[in-house]
DNA sequence: CAGAAATTTCTGTTGCAAGAGAAAGTTTTG
DNA sequence: CAAAACTTTCTCTTGCAACAGAAATTTCTG
């Protein structure tokens, strides 16, 4: 099959995508796949994704496999044809939503294990006072962010723009409340 | 010169802030020897840096290179030592924001600045109308968190822990105010 | 249930970032 | 200004993630 064609802005949004999440930690061909899905707007297979990125057909299908681990498609059939498709939510905010919850519960809160666990430990007291401290602190500010991540993530998409339009006018809800 | 023997608890936070910076696309080395400047809480040469992360001097170099870079460390000088002496700030959240700041700007700004690009193409015409509002979709979110970034890093730390003290309570505000 | 279609797993390759060590360069000091 | 101390730049190596293609497996269809 020849390579399917992408317009140009589309190409242009799929490749800087995949330079952006290379960046973030993100396997390139990982994050073009979902850029295309996210354009695409409707179910593609696989082997029409492997077809347009111009990649190994296995790449594509360990890259969707990875896609859903992350919780960013799924699998969707169409009427008369036995491929499975691959689908994703047209919501930005949604979107964004999942990619920070997803992060958050695998990077971020196993480290807030990894410095409870270690200002638990018999050998924190071999630091010096200072450095503890420095320890604890990190902490704290882990588990600050953490509280409030989730308390933003509950919030409907919505609202949370809302928040965000309040910006640093906050600070005078703060000093009044 | 021997390796300098970290304490275990130290070394367990370097080590494991190695592998952090890893998967948000920092290089591990330049993530180690912030987090060792870090938990020293002094200023710190090259070599002995080296020396205790047993990394090649050349490596370490460029690393504090990259973390000068990121304005992360700076040089100081120590009486009587000719050498270079690198130094990080102890305060965690100054710390945080540096890198929010730093990743915004590199990353997140550019960005923005493609999505305009592409939406101000001729090309944008050849999309079809639910792909466009995608990327206008996508822009709109990232000139949101854009704009709500500048002014949450503006800022005081103390500040800022409030806002996120407050949480989610901030829905009962806005619907008051 | 045989053959076809689709997908995944396995295996080897490749490209590149990360890093080591040598060489070159710079600064300091007596 | 020569030698020493220190730092950076350059070049080559290495390790590993990313990927391609082949082989194996599963699912579907008449």
């Amino acid at each position: 099959m020849s390579p399917m064609k992408l317009n140009p802005v589309s190409e242009r949004f799929i490749l800087h995508w995949g330079e952006m999440g290379s960046k973030w930690g993100v396997n390139r061909t990982v994050s073009q796949i979902h850029a295309l899905l996210y354009l695409a707007g409707k179910p593609l297979p696989a082997d029409e994704i492997a077809d347009t990125l111009g990649v190994a057909r296995s790449n594509v299908s360990n890259s969707l496999k990875e896609l859903q681990n992350w919780k960013l498609i799924k699998i969707v059939h169409v009427m008369g044809d036995r491929r499975d498709h691959f689908d994703t939510s047209t919501d930005v905010w949604e979107l964004f939503r999942v990619v920070v919850a997803q992060r958050k519960e695998r990077e971020f809160d196993p480290t807030i294990g990894v410095l409870r666990d270690c200002l638990d430990s018999g050998d924190i007291n071999k630091e010096d006072k200072a450095t503890r401290q420095r320890i604890q602190d990190t902490l704290g500010l882990m588990e600050s962010l953490s509280a409030w991540g989730d308390e933003m993530l509950r919030l409907e998409p919505s609202t949370l723009m809302k928040v965000m339009k309040l910006g640093a006018k906050i600070q005078s809800l703060i000093r009044s409340g």
